[in-house]
DNA sequence: ATAAAAACTGACATTTTTGTCAACTTTATA
DNA sequence: TATAAAGTTGACAAAAATGTCAGTTTTTAT
């Protein structure tokens, strides 16, 4: 009678499958990209027939329009909570610290989202775009407003964001290049940390002894 | 009887088809990585029947791996000249305008690479890692020694190095998130002037007002 | 001019991938 | 417990992609 025979039955069979479906699927797509990952392939990862990933998505396309949208509110969802009304210093080093923590934490959605962005964005939505053009605009005029307030020098905010963003993301993206480059075969916490000493440090004080 | 019977006959019919093949293919490969070019797309990029393009590469494998050597090779070429016995300022001057630079000028080598990046390096052979690691350790020796000389503040040269490879690898990667940033259509080299001056403004001097 | 080498190509067999469907099973609901 | 709704699946046809080859044309060297 009750709609719970057993304790573990996820309220929905639809939900459970499609989330084995999304994550099998972003996980391919972080590797090869949307035209390098066959239907197919999401299939068998998913552990599922075939026929049966057809039931819940009718393409490729409806699966990774899915992703998209997931990665973009999982930013929203992970730097809502970054507050840049502290002084620059304490601001800059708690954003980049939230970047790496996103980096680390979520390699595969990174990639994910720079394979689309490698291939030029084509499908995000008008929206998608606003909405990214948006929470950068309100991180340029967090600058803006420092600079008018004689905090930081005049510098290009949008330029600065971005090499703020780079150098975060990169870690994610080309992880095994940061191997090769520590000499190590898996980054620790500690990399992190010292990574973000690194960026902080340089971007805040300059690496010029004065 | 001379081998010339008319002016524009290149020295080799194979040396040109070769680089139309690999030009064609590049610019696929830069947007769709390995997995996701046909072969036949090549080939119809090339403007060569399929057969043909088989004929002077056995696999989309030989294709793609005499892209990895030209890149790196490339790669080589452009900086080579670069010169890292200045003083710090200049020296990170001169070397953050030249990879803009790069940047610039060969935007589908960098997503070329960088696909081969994400997807962990696989293609690349025991020696051209070496060779890269050896590249940039020959860097973070300059670094280490201006920090022995105390010209520079005591940071990790090897993240350091990255935030300088991911700050200007990013203009050519993510050319279109750039784009929508500095909402342009098109970035002209001004732009990459203003990302050059802010980059390596922040990075000698800091943000900070002191 | 001619023979050998290099370059080219249509056509074909094979394999991979796609997308659909009818039949079947499980789960929810009254 | 009956019935509808949701979920599952093997099997198949169609389409796309791969790789090869025999036969042809063009280029090179003598």
């Amino acid at each position: 009678m009750n709609k719970n025979t057993n304790k573990k039955s996820e309220k929905k069979i639809r939900s459970r499958n499609e989330i084995k479906i999304l994550d099998a699927a972003v996980l391919l797509f972080s590797k090869k990209g949307f035209d390098g990952t066959r239907f197919m392939e999401i299939a068998k990862a998913s552990e599922l027939p075939k026929a049966n990933v057809y039931y819940y998505f009718s393409s490729k396309n409806e699966i990774y329009e899915r992703l998209i949208e997931n990665v973009i509110q999982g930013w929203d969802n992970a730097f809502e909570h970054i507050n840049l009304d502290l002084e620059p210093a304490d601001a800059i080093d708690t954003y980049i610290g939230a970047k790496l923590d996103y980096a680390r934490l979520n390699p595969i959605e990174s990639r994910f989202f720079a394979h689309e962005m490698l291939r030029g964005g084509e499908f995000l939505t008008r929206k998608q775009r606003q909405h990214i053009r948006d929470v950068t605009r309100k991180h340029e005029h967090v600058l803006e407003s420092w600079i008018l307030q004689g905090k930081i020098r005049d510098i290009s905010p949008q330029h600065f964001f971005i090499m703020l963003w780079a150098s975060t993301e990169f870690y994610a993206n080309f992880t095994n290049v940061v191997e090769l480059t520590l000499e190590k075969r898996k980054l620790t916490k500690k990399d992190y940390d010292n990574a973000r000493k690194t960026i902080v440090n340089s971007i805040l004080n300059g690496c010029l002894k004065k």
